[in-house]
DNA sequence: AACGTGACAAGGC
DNA sequence: AGCCTTGCCACGT
């Protein structure tokens, strides 16, 4: 559980620390802005490095459904989720709307295979 | 060096 | 709207 210096993912940690409060990015924004394009899953096994006491905004990165990639009644679902609403943003129904919350505005759906 | 894995994404049904 | 399958690719072992 170490936090590790170096590697790809000290570039995505780096990204993740950029997004404001009261905006979220979703892990394959994230990838994209990191230069790591379809690597969405490196993300969160980056995020999932983090130690505690890390002062990386983790909590503001879901997935491209704008829902939490936690199991949902699991503690760091809800953790995660206090911590947003505390930053004034609202859930409809378990879901963030990416329009309006979105920090990077990717053109989602855009690329196919 | 090969193999399984994951806090994902997209498409099909 | 959900569930399943496939694609993805760096990491750890």
């Amino acid at each position: 559980m170490r936090l590790k210096t170096t590697g790809r993912y000290q570039i995505i940690l780096e990204n993740v620390r950029q997004i404001p409060k009261g905006k979220v990015a979703t892990y394959g924004d994230i990838a994209r802005l990191s230069g790591f394009l379809n690597c969405a899953r490196l993300v969160g096994y980056a995020l999932n490095s983090l130690p505690d006491e890390s002062t990386i905004p983790w909590h503001r990165v879901v997935n491209s459904q704008g829902k939490i990639s936690f199991p949902k009644y699991s503690t760091a679902y809800k953790t995660q989720q206090r911590i947003l609403k505390k930053e004034g943003i609202i859930f409809e129904s378990e879901r963030i709307d990416l329009k309006k919350y979105g920090w990077l505005q990717f053109n989602r759906f855009k690329i196919k295979r």
